[in-house]
DNA sequence: TATATTTGTATTGCAATACAATACTTAGTA
DNA sequence: TACTAAGTATTGTATTGCAATACAAATATA
C-alpha cells in the first residue's frame, strides 16, 4: 500500500502539467542527482524528471522484490511487494520473463531470479578493472591469513562487496558478492568513512539507520566517529559481531589515483577461535599492507 | 540502425490497432514463449503482446552495450550500439543513472556500469540454492584437483557460468561468473547437451553460430555429437583449446531430481603443463564424482 | 460433488508517458 | 573567434502502459 510514488488515488486528476515544467532554475544540469530528500519509504520512487522512464524503474523494482523474500512469489505476492496494482505486475512479471531475468515455474506459477541476472554483474566485473587490479593482492592476503578477504565499495549508506575469497579451509560459498550492510556497523564501512570529510561523515550517519542490528551492534554516533577515527590513526577498524554473532572483522581503507577513498578490504574471521586482540595482532598488518598494495595499483 | 522491432521510418502510421489483437488463436496462455522466430537480428525484440513492456527491454538493452565494448561509452555510442535514437538513449541513460545502475563521469560524460548491478547477481544467488548445494563438491573439486573449478547451468544456446573457484595458485580472479560461452564448443556445454534428446541436442546446434573461435574449435557436426557421445559412454567429454588458446577444459554433466539436465562441472588447466591425457587421466575422476555428488546434493 | 474463494490470465478504453524532432547549450578544435 | 560536434532541455503527439474488469482456472470449503 501507500506505493511511494504517491499512487494511491486511482484516477488522480493530476493535470497534464507534464509539458511546460519548471524550467530549470539552477545551472545544473538535471543529470545531476539533486535529490537530497532520499529514501522516502520504501525502495520505489527516485525522480521526477520528465526524462525519467518509470518504466524502468518498476521493472527493476519487481527483481529487487525477490532479494527481500528469496523465496520464489507468486503474481499477487509481487504486486503486493512491490506496490503495483495486479495489471502492472502481471505486465512486467510478463516482460521480464520474455527477457528472460526472471523464471516461471508453470505448475506453481511463481516467478523466480534466474542466472541470466548474473549476466549484469559480469558486465560490471568486465568493464570496471578495480577487481581485476586488487584480485592479486587479495589472494596474498587470503594466503597470508588463510581466511575469508572481501573488497568492499561505497553505495549511499551502505557498502556493497564486489568481491570475495572464502577463507582456505571454508566448506561453504558465502554469497556475499553483491550484498550489502551498513556503513556505520561494518570495518569496511568505517575504513570507508574515514577517508571521507567530517561533513561527509555526518551526512552518511544521517541518512543511516542506526538501528542495531545484533546486541553488539554500536549505534553510539560518538563512538562509531571514534572507530572511524582509529583508522586514521592506525590505518585500520575492527567490528566485532556487529552485523553477524560470532564474526570479527578488521578493515582498512583503500584510496584512488586522485587521493578520494575508493573502498576498503576486510578480512572476516569467527569466535572462539579468534578474538579481537588476536586479529589485530596477526591480521591488521596484513590488511593495511594489502589495503595499501591496491591502492598503489589503482594509481598506476 | 534497422532496429529490431521494425522501427525504421519514423512517425509510421500503425494504425491504432493495439486493442482488439489477435484472439490468442491456441490455448496456450500468452506468457509460454511461443515464439519460434528466435534472435533477429541484433539483440533487442523479443515479444510482441501487448503485455510486454517495451520500455524495460530498452533499459536492459543500455545496459548489455556495456558488455560488448567493455569501456565507459557516451551518450552517442549508446545510441548508436543499442539503435535507439538520441533521444531514447538520452532518457534511458538517466533513469539507468538516477536508479544506479550506471555511473556517469561528469568531466567525460561517459557512463559505465556501477557496482549496483551486483545487487541483482546477488538476488538471483540468494534466491536460488544450487550455488550453495554444490559449494562443498566444488571446493573439494577444488582442493583435490589444485585447479580452477566452475559450475555452469545452460542459456539458449550458451552456457553461462555461476560460480567460479580460481586454481590454488592462481594470482588473478577471472571475471568468468555471469560469463557465456557457447555450448558446442566448450566441454560444460556438450557435458550439458548429453542430458537432453537427440532432437533438443539438433535444435540448439541448430540455432548456435558455429563460427570457430580459435582455430581448434570444432565445428563439424558429426565430431561435435561424437563428443557429447563421449559423455554417455565415459561420463566426461573435454574441450581443448576451442574457446581460449591454450585452455584445456573437462566437463562432466549435472542432473536434477526430475532426470532433466542441469548444469555442468567442469575443471580448467593450461597448457603446457597440462595435456589432455593427463587431463583425462587425474581430472575426469574428480570431475565425474563432482557432478555426481552435485547431483545427489540436488535430490535431497 | 457442488459452491465459494482465491489466483491467474486476457481485454479494453483512457490518458499519461515515452518518443522524435528540435532548439539550445556547452565543450572541443581550428 | 568562429566552427563543429556532443550533450542537454523542451514540446506536441500518439503510442504505450495502466486500471478496471471480465473471464478462466485452480484451490478451498461445504
Amino acid at each position: 500500500m501507500t506505493n511511494a510514488s504517491g499512487r494511491l488515488t486511482p484516477l488522480k486528476p493530476k493535470t497534464g502539467t507534464r509539458p511546460g515544467k519548471k524550467i530549470n532554475e539552477t545551472d545544473v544540469p538535471n543529470y545531476i542527482n539533486n535529490s537530497e530528500d532520499k529514501s522516502e519509504n520504501s525502495s520505489i520512487s527516485k525522480a521526477d524528471s520528465s526524462l525519467f522512464v518509470g518504466s524502468v524503474e518498476k521493472g527493476f523494482s519487481v527483481l529487487h522484490a525477490f532479494s527481500r523474500s528469496r523465496k520464489p512469489l507468486s503474481l499477487t505476492e509481487i504486486a503486493s511487494e512491490t506496490g503495483m496494482g495486479k495489471s502492472a505486475a502481471q505486465r512486467f512479471c510478463y516482460t521480464l520473463v520474455q527477457l528472460g531475468f526472471l523464471e516461471r515455474d508453470e505448475s506453481s506459477r511463481r516467478m523466480r531470479p534466474s542466472a541470466k541476472l548474473l549476466e549484469l554483474s559480469h558486465t560490471y566485473l568486465a568493464s570496471n578493472p578495480i577487481s581485476s587490479i586488487a584480485a592479486p593482492y587479495l589472494l596474498q592476503a587470503r594466503e597470508n591469513s588463510g581466511e575469508a578477504v572481501n573488497l568492499a565499495l561505497p553505495m549511499e549508506q551502505d557498502v556493497i562487496y564486489i568481491a570475495r575469497l572464502s577463507s582456505s579451509n571454508s566448506h561453504i560459498l558465502h554469497p556475499i558478492v553483491g550484498g550489502r550492510a551498513p556503513m556505520f556497523c561494518t570495518s569496511s564501512g568505517r575504513a570507508y568513512l574515514s577517508t571521507q570529510t567530517p561533513e561527509d561523515i555526518e551526512r552518511i550517519l544521517d541518512a543511516s539507520d542506526l538501528t542495531p542490528i545484533t546486541r553488539h551492534t554500536i549505534t553510539d554516533r560518538a563512538e562509531i566517529l571514534k572507530r572511524v577515527d582509529d583508522v586514521t590513526i592506525n590505518g585500520y577498524t575492527t567490528a566485532c559481531q556487529e552485523c553477524i554473532v560470532g564474526e570479527l572483522t578488521i578493515a582498512a581503507p583503500i584510496w584512488g589515483a586522485d587521493g578520494l577513498g575508493v573502498g576498503s578490504v576486510n578480512i572476516c574471521v569467527t569466535r572462539p577461535a579468534w578474538t579481537e586482540e588476536r586479529v589485530i595482532d596477526e591480521l591488521a598488518p596484513i590488511v593495511c599492507q594489502t589495503a595499501h598494495n591496491i591502492s598503489l595499483a589503482l594509481s598506476n
